[in-house]
DNA sequence: CGCCAGGTGCTGA
DNA sequence: TCAGCACATGGC
C-alpha cells in the first residue's frame, strides 16, 4: 500500500475540525475524494497509508491536499505568542488547514451560515446525490465476464464506507440550473438563494475563481464578499480553506467565546475581534483560528 | 419542547 | 460604524 511521510501530523484531528464536511471514519480508515477522486487513508505514527482504488491520483496530489508539503513547526512557532493559544498547540499538534477545492469550500460555506455541523454535512450529502456524479462502489469479489451490464461512468472500491453510491460534489453550472424551489426541498432554508446566486455568479465567470488564486487576500475577500449570503466569516473561511490564505481569520460564535477567555469583555463586536486576532496571530492568524476552535469545540463537547 | 447552530442582509440611528 | 431584527430547519 502506498504510504507518505506525515511528521507533525494528526489525521483524526484535521479531518474533524470543521473545516471540511464530507469524509468518513470507518474502523481506522478514512473515506473521502480529492476533486471527485475517491480513496481511503488511515494514519500510523507519521505515516499516512492511502488506496486509492482506480482514482488518479498521485502521490503529490494526496500530499498537497493534506498540506504535507508545510513545515509546519514555524507556523506553530509564529503563533505561539500566549497561553490560550499554547494550549491549544500542545493538545492538537498535526492539526493541518487542508487544500479544499475553492468552489466546493465556497459552497459549503453559504450553507454553513447560523447552522450546524451535523445539519451542514446532510445538506451538502443531499446536494451532492441530486446534482453530483454517482459514484458506484465496485465489488471487490464481482465475477466478470458476459455482457458488461450498464456501468456507470465512474466506479471506484472506495467511493463510500457503507452502501449504495457516493457522489461527487456538484460543479457550479449542475446547480445553476437548478432553481430556488428545488433548492429549497433539499432543506436548505433560506440559504437556497443565496447558493443559487453563488453558483450562478461562478458559472457566469463573474467570480473567476482560477484567477482569484492569484489575488492577494484583501483582493480575493473583495471579490467573494459580492456574492449573496457570503459575509465576513464565509469570505474568510473560503479564503483560508479554499485558497491557502493563511492570514484569514473567520470569527463565528465560537470564536466570540473564545475572545471572551482573553478578554472577559462580554460584548466585542467581530471586526474588532478580526482585527484584534490578525494583529495578534500575524500572517497566520488562520492556523491561530483553526487550533483555537477546535479547542474550545472539543473542551465544551466533553464538558 | 426550547435552545442552538462555523451569519447574512436589511434598516434605522 | 453600530445595534436590532427576520430568516428555515433540524440536532439535541
Amino acid at each position: 500500500m502506498p504510504v507518505l511521510k506525515a511528521p507533525d501530523f494528526s489525521l483524526q484531528t484535521t479531518l474533524t475540525s470543521g473545516q471540511t464536511f464530507r469524509w468518513h471514519a470507518q474502523g481506522s480508515w478514512w473515506y473521502g475524494n480529492i476533486d471527485g477522486r475517491f480513496l481511503r487513508v488511515r494514519q500510523e505514527g507519521d505515516q499516512l497509508i492511502y488506496e486509492l482504488g482506480e482514482s488518479r491520483l498521485s502521490a503529490g496530489d494526496i500530499r498537497r491536499y493534506f498540506a504535507l508539503d508545510l513545515d509546519l513547526g514555524p507556523v506553530l512557532k509564529s503563533i505561539d505568542v500566549d497561553p490560550q493559544i499554547h494550549q491549544a498547540i500542545e493538545r492538537y499538534r498535526g492539526l493541518r488547514i487542508l487544500r479544499q477545492d475553492s468552489w466546493e469550500t465556497l459552497a459549503s460555506f453559504v450553507l454553513a451560515s447560523f447552522n450546524n455541523i451535523k445539519r451542514i454535512e446532510g445538506m451538502i450529502e443531499g446536494l451532492c446525490q441530486s446534482y453530483g456524479d454517482a459514484v458506484e462502489r465496485r465489488q471487490p469479489g464481482s465475477v466478470q465476464g458476459g455482457q458488461a451490464p450498464a456501468r456507470p461512468a465512474l466506479r471506484n472500491c472506495f467511493a463510500l464506507a457503507g452502501g449504495a453510491a457516493a457522489f461527487t460534489f456538484p460543479k457550479p453550472q449542475r446547480i445553476a440550473e437548478s432553481s430556488e424551489r428545488k433548492l429549497r426541498q433539499l432543506g436548505l432554508g433560506y440559504r437556497a438563494p443565496y447558493l443559487l446566486a453563488t453558483a450562478r455568479r461562478v458559472a457566469d465567470g463573474n467570480l473567476p475563481m482560477k484567477q482569484l488564486r492569484r489575488v492577494n487576500y484583501e483582493k480575493l475577500k473583495g471579490a467573494l464578499l459580492a456574492c449573496e449570503g457570503v459575509g465576513d466569516k464565509v469570505a474568510d473561511c473560503v479564503a483560508l480553506f479554499g485558497f491557502e490564505k493563511y492570514e484569514a481569520f473567520p470569527v463565528d460564535i465560537w470564536m466570540e467565546r473564545v475572545a471572551r477567555r482573553y478578554t472577559r469583555v462580554h460584548s466585542i463586536s467581530r471586526k474588532r475581534l478580526h482585527v484584534w486576532a490578525r494583529n495578534r496571530f500575524g500572517q497566520y492568524a488562520g492556523y491561530a483560528q483553526q487550533y483555537l476552535y477546535h479547542d474550545i469545540r472539543s473542551e465544551r463537547a466533553s464538558g
